[in-house]
DNA sequence: CCATGTACCTGAAGGC
DNA sequence: TGCCTTCAGGTACATG
């Protein structure tokens, strides 16, 4: 589920929901959702700031750090005495001293929460955010030429540049008009400056729109995104191209269900 | 280096 | 109604 606009989504709700809180207690409901690699202690512990890389949510407490990834069908959902939220499907619980709590529902179990002393050694081998300032026109094209790999499997790597998953790779290289197979390295310069400005532009209106819901995906309320409602490609198969009147098709690549127009993207 | 398959999990949807 | 297969926003790991 969740890319980088709905994680950006999540951390910017959450900041302003429970940073300055403390914590009181982190109790897992299934073992492999909490994951702790601190011999700290979290009770007791503020929640600093709230960050984010790629698809990583980043809580700083006073020693240490949570560090959340939702996979395909985590929610974060904030809690106070005063909403009814479901209990299903909740992996895990962050008590606050209030009496609030972040829940962490996930149905299909994949997501983690890490409890980690570094945030940055944790996280090394998690390529430049795509929206970070650093990740820039050149610094993208130069890293375009370093692999053969498709631009599609490129892309979905999280090593070079992070927070890009299979919906917003569709979608940015529809908009380019590159065709998904392309290996990164043989893209012009001039088209890898065309498909980062797309990238970023897509990412950006994403989070304008709360991200996108498919089924799983909520806010910290538990509300749906709106993006759903601007895509092109994505789960969109067999329908006319709104460009050109194509059908869109579906293959498989990069292991993964990929949507193109066969005429707009080369 | 790169592509492909499998594993991790649950549930929805489609075919018969 | 039920049974079976396939698929899903992600990633780590094994195998050629």
């Amino acid at each position: 589920m969740p890319e980088l606009p709905e994680v950006e989504t999540v951390a910017g709700e959450l900041r302003s929901l429970i940073t300055g809180k403390v914590i009181d207690d982190v109790r897992p409901f299934w073992d492999k959702s909490f994951q702790n690699k601190s011999q700290r202690p979290l009770t007791g512990q503020r929640i600093e700031s709230i960050g984010r890389k790629g698809k990583y949510l980043i809580f700083r407490l006073s020693n240490t750090f949570l560090i959340i990834h939702l996979r395909m069908t985590g929610q974060l959902i904030y809690q106070t005495n005063t909403n009814n939220m479901s209990e299903n499907h909740v992996r895990a619980k962050i008590y606050f001293d209030d009496g609030s709590s972040l829940n962490f529902k996930d149905m299909r179990k994949f997501g983690r929460i890490y409890h980690v002393d570094h945030d940055e050694s944790f996280l090394e081998k998690v390529g430049c955010d795509a929206l970070d300032p650093k990740m820039d026109v050149s610094t993208f094209t130069k890293l375009l030429t370093l692999s053969r790999m498709s631009i599609k499997a490129f892309l979905l790597s999280q090593k070079y540049i992070s927070g890009l998953g299979n919906i917003y790779v569709d979608e940015s290289l529809f908009r380019a008009g590159i065709h998904p197979a392309v290996s990164a390295a043989e893209i012009s310069a001039q088209s890898a400056g065309e498909l980062f400005l797309v990238l970023q532009q897509v990412l950006r209106s994403a989070v304008k729109n709360m991200g996108t819901t498919i089924s799983d995906y909520r806010d910290a309320f538990g509300n749906s995104g709106n993006n759903q409602r601007f895509l092109k490609v994505y789960g969109r198969q067999g329908l006319p191209c709104n460009v050109c009147g194509t059908p869109v098709k579906k293959i498989k690549l990069a292991g993964r269900g990929t949507h193109f127009c066969p005429m707009c993207q080369t």
